[in-house]
DNA sequence: CAACACAAAGTAG
DNA sequence: CTACTTTGTGTTG
């Protein structure tokens, strides 16, 4: 069958890249992880921006749960002007709408 | 070679 | 102690 890790693999994507890719996929509903979570688990610690590139880079951009990455300054603040960047339609605000819908608060 | 959707450590005050 | 600066990291253009 044709898993998502299949495709990562046709695709002609770096190793750290799919694996950052997969991670994403892994982060449960409701949910959020920072770019240097991501990184960790990927066995590259301190490559956050790294991450970054990636998401910015997402092949899938739906299949994909970019949108559930934020800085690490967010899992303290939770505030809504350390959420991050994304490069999604939408932008910022769909972010934020999509994450607060997902059930992660976020202070305005 | 330079830029980027970040993080952690170091320096200055 | 807080605030700013610098370095590390991997991908893409």
């Amino acid at each position: 069958m044709e898993t998502l890790r299949n495709k990562l693999n046709t695709l002609k994507l770096t190793l750290f890249t799919k694996k950052v890719l997969l991670a994403l996929v892994d982060i449960p509903l409701g949910q959020v992880r920072s770019y240097a979570q991501i990184a960790t688990i990927v066995g590259q610690p301190g490559a956050a921006r790294a991450v970054g590139s990636v998401c910015k880079n997402n092949p899938f951009p739906v299949t994909i749960p970019c949108h559930r990455v934020v800085p690490s300054k967010f899992l303290s603040t939770h505030s809504r002007q350390d959420i991050g960047n994304y490069s999604c339609v939408g932008g910022v605000k769909k972010k934020i709408a999509l994450l607060l819908k997902e059930g992660v608060k976020v202070v305005d």
